[in-house]
DNA sequence: GAGCACTGC
């Protein structure tokens, strides 16, 4: 088909007009009409450009950009680079001669703030504008803004497929809108015609009904839309389970995927196939060959909760414009048929767009580039959509904080200026700033590079490949970053091998693209007059640089046993447990996220953690410790505590206290000594763990006698914990070069903990919820004692304990004896027992 | 036995 026969071609004479006329036009047409290649060639063939100038065409996705300009150039008989081009993060294809450059979001953003005016552009043209991008957003307001003051002549066209154009008509007032067909297929939308409630009916098992169901009346392949990997897996299973879709091969399809199970899912096949898929194949991913579209209507949405500075990522209803988006995937090659697992009730009720990213993301970043233009009052920009004062609030006082901003009205410091000429999160900039002053400004900027994409460190790996990380990168305890840089180290030398990758669990494709990225920053870092010598590299200078950009994610472990921090903030949240930062019991999280679990709990997980030592807050913030020089440390505390609420306020206190006095070692020690002498059951620990802390503080202030060291405290109370916790097995001890004293004492207490613990709990556990785990390798101690005990062969292995305690075992006759229990439910029945026994026990006290 | 969508400078 000749692109003149596109649908767009209907509305040529009336782009031109307007574009001539008042400059400002919208565009409304759907996929499949030609807007995106030929309304940038009319504005070049009728001459809208002027002499020389160029139409530069905005799109969200770096994969568009590359294939539009490739298409264009050819319908325009040039070459790709001469008369259309395109340029992209780290690739660019434009010459003088460009006429035509179709660009990413933020290339655009970054030429505006650093070419203002810009010069040679005579056309802008937003296209796939309903996605609503921040860069987007911006880049329009200030294309808007230029218009009206220095440049009348530049002309905006604002194009999208789905669009409240009421809204965006009145912001770009006095302009037109144009509205074109597309050339797609009709789509049967079917709703479910009762609802369901997935809590009680897994979305997964619907949507496996809702493809036999289809099935039959459909001959194409199908897509289905799940919220993330887990729901895919399950899906993936109910399909392959289903009797109706024997014929029927199935893929799962999600952005973590390697490239080759990607491909597989993409790959045309003799049988007829559903793919079950994330986003990707709503808007980045083209499937042929769908003809039919299981909508699960559910999507998990990141969002910037400014009020706590956190990032969330939780299962959400979509839109109804994302719904349709959706659906229209089903009639790309022939007519098709969406079935949506809601009712058209409940359709009704569901927001008509997704909230737009301005709204919802951390906005640090272009406040700063906004400042930058001398934008000082934010809350006052032309924006399309106002965000959140709270977001505002909390961007510009992130900034401050970094020291970016500056004075009371907030305007751009002069390391803010230095800091924007990074192309990443002012966090990073920051650290590349500080590391200059420390000499490290090389793992800085790999470490930046190495957060800048897609995680390429796959996560949930199986155990092979934890001990092949293991085993090629070495143990590593003070950050997460510095194992991402052996990871990708290791990748590189082995030149990106999906062998040698796929041994590590490494993403080949993702860890391909840091490269080029690190040379970047580099660049950059040279320009900028950063010395980007190559030299040893001091892991310590390097820790310090990452507290100067994530100050305000300093968090400390509440206790050995789980997980759990406390963060700056009176914020809470759990250490992510393949964080190579284990023991240190105060770090900075690079990454805060708050994910939903599989039973409908909250996390606030903390990732991309670095260890840090409290000293160094005093060093690296100077100022707001200047002035207590000579007073004692409560006091110098509580000053900067006083000037700077927000940063330091309860953490170091508390810090200091555990780490000076050591209650909880004492109180852990006591606790475990009541258990193995059977007066308390190692149950009782497992409740809230605030709620352990605040008795075993408690403890020790009561038992200031307590002679706790043997070994050393620290060690000896997190080993006993570990231990009972069951995080330790006789594996883990046997190889450490720890004192024989030391082990021989750990294994009476294993011991004794199994006395304690495994018949209450094998009673327990007939008829509770119970999964099969295999352990290939199991603690001979505990073996030996069982088989003695219960008669029992095999390995048996004390589970990972974190709260509730369980304990695995597998009989050799492969017959499991597994226990695992709501302990909330038990210490509920166990606690006044408890409490009976130690007033019994401590009668000068009373227990609470 | 868990805890994570997609882009982009």
């Amino acid at each position: 088909m000749s692109p003149r026969e596109l649908p767009i071609y209907e509305l040529e004479g009336a782009v031109i007009e307007t574009v001539r006329g008042c400059g400002r036009l919208i565009v409304q047409a759907p996929t499949g009409s030609g807007k995106s290649t030929q309304i940038p060639q009319m504005l070049w063939r009728h001459g809208v450009l002027g002499e020389k100038g160029e139409v530069v065409v905005l799109q969200p996705r770096r994969l568009a950009a590359r294939l539009l300009a490739k298409r264009v150039a050819e319908e325009a008989g040039t070459n790709l680079g001469e008369g259309v081009g395109y340029q992209i993060r780290l690739e660019s294809r434009i010459s003088e001669r460009t006429r035509i450059r179709f660009v990413t979001e933020g290339i655009l953003l970054r030429q505006m703030s650093f070419d203002p005016g810009l010069p040679g552009v005579s056309a802008i043209v937003f296209d796939e504008f309903h996605e609503r991008h921040l860069y987007g957003d911006i880049s329009l307001a200030r294309a808007l803004q230029l218009q009206q003051s220095t440049r009348p002549d530049l002309k905006i066209i604002v194009m999208s497929a789905t669009l409240d154009a009421g809204a965006l008509k009145n912001y770009l007032a006095p302009c037109e809108v144009l509205t074109s067909q597309g050339r797609s297929f009709p789509v049967a939308i079917e709703y479910w015609s009762k609802p369901v409630n997935f809590e009680h009916e897994p979305v997964w098992e619907v949507a496996a009904e809702a493809c036999e169901r289809v099935a039959e009346s459909t001959t194409g392949d199908m897509l289905v839309f799940m919220p993330g990997g887990y729901e895919i897996a399950r899906t993936v299973q109910a399909i392959q389970g289903a009797r109706g879709l024997r014929g029927f091969v199935c893929f799962p399809l999600h952005g973590e995927l390697p490239p080759e199970q990607q491909d597989r899912a993409v790959a045309r096949y003799e049988a007829r196939k559903i793919i079950v898929s994330t986003n990707v194949a709503e808007t980045s991913l083209t499937i042929d060959g769908v003809t039919a579209v299981i909508d699960s209507g559910l999507a998990r949405i990141a969002r910037f909760d400014p009020h706590r500075g956190i990032n969330t990522l939780l299962v959400e209803k979509i839109s109804a414009a994302s719904a349709d988006q959706r659906a229209g995937r089903a009639g790309r090659t022939a007519p098709g048929i969406a079935v949506r697992l809601w009712t058209e009730r409940e359709h009704g009720q569901r927001a008509l767009q997704e909230l737009p990213e301005v709204k919802r993301l951390d906005l640090a970043e272009v406040v700063l580039t906004l400042k930058a233009s001398g934008v000082d009052d934010v809350a006052n920009f032309p924006w399309l959509e106002k965000p959140e004062a709270k977001g505002l609030d909390r961007a510009e006082e992130l900034l401050a904080d970094l020291g970016a901003l500056a004075g009371e009205r907030r305007a751009i410091s002069e390391l803010g200026r230095k800091m924007l000429r990074f192309p990443m999160h002012p966090r990073y900039a920051r650290m590349f700033l500080a590391a200059q002053e420390r000499g490290c400004v090389r793992p800085v900027a790999l470490m930046a590079a190495l957060t800048q994409g897609r995680n390429f460190l796959l996560r949930g790996v199986g155990k092979d490949v934890e001990r092949a990380r293991e085993d090629l990168l070495g143990e590593e305890h003070e950050s997460d970053f510095f194992l991402l840089m052996r990871a990708w180290r290791f990748a590189e030398k082995n030149n990106f091998s999906l062998d040698a990758c796929r041994r590590l669990g490494i993403h080949a494709q993702a860890a391909r693209q840091v490269g080029p990225l690190f040379e970047q920053f580099l660049q950059i870092a040279g320009d900028e007059g950063l010395d980007i010598a190559e030299g040893r590299i001091d892991g310590v200078e390097v820790r310090k640089c990452v507290l100067a950009g994530f100050s305000d994610q300093l968090a400390k472990r509440l206790d050995g046993g789980t997980l759990r921090c406390e963060l700056v903030h009176q914020r809470r949240g759990v250490l992510a447990r393949e964080s190579a930062v284990q023991k240190a019991p105060l770090l900075v999280a690079a990454e805060i996220n708050e994910v939903g679990g599989r039973g409908g709990e909250v996390n606030v997980l903390l990732a991309l953690a670095t260890a840090v030592e409290e000293a160094w807050l005093k060093e690296i913030f100077p100022d707001d410790f200047k002035d207590t020089r000579g007073v004692s440390y409560d006091e110098s505390i509580r000053r900067v505590v006083s000037r700077r609420e927000r940063r330091f306020r309860d953490l170091v206190l508390e810090t200091k206290v555990s780490s000076d006095e050591a209650p909880l070692d004492a109180a852990a020690a006591l606790l475990t000594k009541e258990v193995l002498a059977g007066r308390l059951k190692l149950e009782a620990w497992d409740e809230a763990v605030e709620q352990w802390i605040t008795r075993v503080n408690r403890l020790a202030e009561w038992f200031p006698e307590l002679e706790v060291n043997p070994v050393t405290p620290a060690d000896r109370a997190t080993l006993i914990e570990q231990v009972c916790y069951g995080e330790l097995g006789y594996r883990d001890i046997k190889d450490k070069p720890v004192m024989p004293v030391l082990r021989d004492w750990l294994t009476a207490e294993q011991l004794a903990v199994i006395d304690l613990y495994l018949p209450e709990r094998l009673t327990m556990a007939n008829g509770r919820r119970s999964k099969i785990t295999y352990h290939d390798e199991g603690s001979p101690v505990l073996s030996a004692r069982i088989q003695e005990l219960y008669g029992i062969e095999g390995k048996f292995t004390v589970g990972n304990g974190r709260v509730p305690v369980k304990i695995e075992v597998l009989a050799p006759n492969q017959r499991p004896i597994q226990v695992t229990d709501d302990l909330t439910a038990f210490w509920r029945d166990m606690y006044p027992k408890v409490k009976a026994e130690l007033s019994r026990r401590y009668p000068r006290h009373e227990w609470r």
